[in-house]
DNA sequence: GGAACGGGTTTGAACGTTCCAACAAATGCG
DNA sequence: CGCATTTGTTGGAACGTTCAAACCCGTTCC
């Protein structure tokens, strides 16, 4: 082993045997040192440790992963035509979710759907080896994701309801429809008179979650028949949630708010007040959807979603047994002058703990 | 797809001596079909590759990165924060860089940033062996990461120029400022009379690069002085750019346009025209930079950075000598209504093949 | 006083692949 | 025809780590 003998050039990185030759003990326990310290004597210890410092060691996770047979890492599809879709939430996702990755002593590794078969990139992407398995995101019904990686045993999580599989509790998701009660009641007691829904069409399970919660909040504040309310085809053509805006608020009558699926169809409910020459806030009320920046540009409240939670949720799941519950996060509300009937109440803040105000 | 019949019990992963022995060859030569087949004799070649097929053997990455003492593997690293500051450009950027990893036989893995200090996190995830370098993004003047990177060795290209190492040409960016350029000969072109500038202070890098299009736009059309400008602080606060431009039109008068160095900024320019009662497209001209989701619900015509391209040369940077130079891309005009003066033009498509319209 | 125990440490082997040197057979050359 | 060269293939070793079992030695137990 005269390998090492040249010790003024660290050329190469420090290995484990590097350390053990200096602290002048085997590499087992070196390895010994990193994985199981309460097996190691005391003065063992302190003299690995300090090597390990000295040179700055750290060890090299490929020649782990193959050795345990395992890679502390999972993969993420991102979409690269989703642009459009769920506007930037599952960017903000896979952000949060690395930034959480290592607290639970794991990576996250991107990889592109294939453009033939939906669950070849992943089948693909498991034989690697570089990945022990998958954070779904972007979950559909007839999705056949969950279905595969189950037969499969493959570990995962889904980002959103897994629709299909009524067992399988392995998902988190953000309670849209308790996001809209929440900010239903705040309307209420912020003053507005009748409050509007601006959603989509019926039939999507987010869009329809999103107006039961409407529904449940004017239940809550004791409205038995509920107010008017508009759907919107596509979240894109602005000129039409305009003009459904419009027709909203005019049913609706002065005093009266609208809550909205989506920052961008309270954009189209921010112009059709401007149209009508109602002062946002004031006048009327609107609420959006997932806080964009469009949301903070506008002075517009909006309901945004726990997506740093979420992602550490979904790490939890994934690496503990599958005996988990599903999770429903709760949505906080960022409350802007959009919802603030009078200048003066724009200072009283709200009692409910769900209920954030944006700091300036 | 009869990839692991019940030969035997594929309990476990197919190896490269499995395929060996199915052909009765040696592990190396399987390794050289998949490597280097031109030094494979033909019957040799396919009888391998037959049985390669039939027991969907993939190579195992993670042995490969031992062995080869390389990754095919680089990270990028994530902004927690930076949600409002570059748009989603650099989430884009990701996606798309992801896109191409496999075309160049690599791979993405994301990290978060040391709250510490910046360079450790690049420090810890090379150590891991799990990377062989970095895409670097969000570059600025004063960056510690292209120094410590060369200094260390360290493969890696940026996305953004790199302001401080003026012999470093591992770069690509976009070239803003011809896409502004562009957008004032189009609309020009279109008839506009005056055409305006909204922007952002003098002082940044970006912010200057557009602005200085501009002005080279105007040239190009013979116009020795410059037509109005206006500069917000904030990008988020659309209530002081909406006033900004409803000054810059008020002095540019009828029949004008204005660039904008954002398409937040062009929503408080498409405001400010809706305030002053004039018809976006005939009345007013706007066009928008990023062509984001706003833009394009707000039919505004807006400049589109090449993120895909951008990505591509990227990886070409990554995987080649160092001798390369850096690379400026030209990005797109996304051609909408807001700059069409005349409903009849709406149909004319400007011949310039810099410039695309969107199809509907 | 020998056997059983147990904490602490070491050694051999393995994870799945590629590098490297060696080799056998076929080919070229003088 | 003998020898050098090429072509195709092979086996040993190594990448850096952890698993599994063995080992050493001081205690405890009957």
């Amino acid at each position: 082993m005269a390998e090492g003998s040249r010790v003024t050039v660290p050329s190469t990185r420090a290995t484990i045997v590097d350390v053990a030759r200096a602290a002048r003990v085997s590499r087992q326990t070196v390895s010994n040192v990193l994985n199981r310290p309460d097996k190691v004597a005391p003065p063992t210890l302190e003299r690995v440790r300090a090597e390990i410092a000295r040179l700055g060691f750290t060890p090299h996770v490929t020649a782990q992963q193959l050795r345990r047979r395992k890679a502390a890492a999972f993969g993420f599809e991102v979409n690269p035509s989703g642009h459009a879709k769920m506007g930037h939430i599952l960017d903000e996702f896979l952000v949060q979710l690395t930034v959480a990755a290592p607290g639970h002593g794991s990576h996250v590794m991107t990889f592109a759907p294939d453009p033939e078969d939906v669950v070849e990139g992943y089948r693909q992407t498991l034989a690697t080896g570089l990945v022990d398995g998958f954070v779904l995101a972007d979950t559909r019904p007839g999705d056949p994701r969950p279905q595969w990686l189950l037969e499969h045993d493959v570990p995962f999580v889904a980002f959103g309801r897994v629709w299909d599989l009524p067992d399988l509790h392995q998902w988190v998701d953000v309670d849209g429809g308790i996001g809209v009660r929440h900010a239903v009641a705040h309307l209420v007691e912020a003053g507005y008179d009748r409050i509007g829904f601006l959603g989509w069409p019926a039939g999507s399970p987010v869009g329809d979650d999103r107006r039961n919660g409407w529904l449940a909040g004017l239940a809550d504040a004791g409205r038995t028949d509920p107010d008017e309310a508009e759907a919107e085809e596509s979240v894109q053509d602005l000129d039409q949630a305009t003009a459904a805006a419009e027709r909203l608020l005019a049913r609706l009558g002065p005093g009266s708010a609208v809550v909205c699926a989506s920052d961008m169809l309270a954009l189209g409910a921010v112009r059709a007040a401007r149209n009508a020459g109602l002062a946002l806030g004031p006048d009327v009320g609107v609420v959006g959807f997932d806080d964009t920046d469009v949301a903070e540009a506008l002075s517009v409240t909006s309901i945004r979603q726990p997506i740093a939670e979420a992602a550490q949720t979904a790490w939890r799941m994934l690496l503990s047994p599958r005996s988990t519950e599903p999770v429903l996060l709760v949505p906080e509300l960022t409350v802007r002058s959009s919802s603030t009937r009078t200048p003066s109440s724009a200072a009283t803040r709200p009692h409910d703990t769900l209920i954030t105000e944006e700091q300036q």
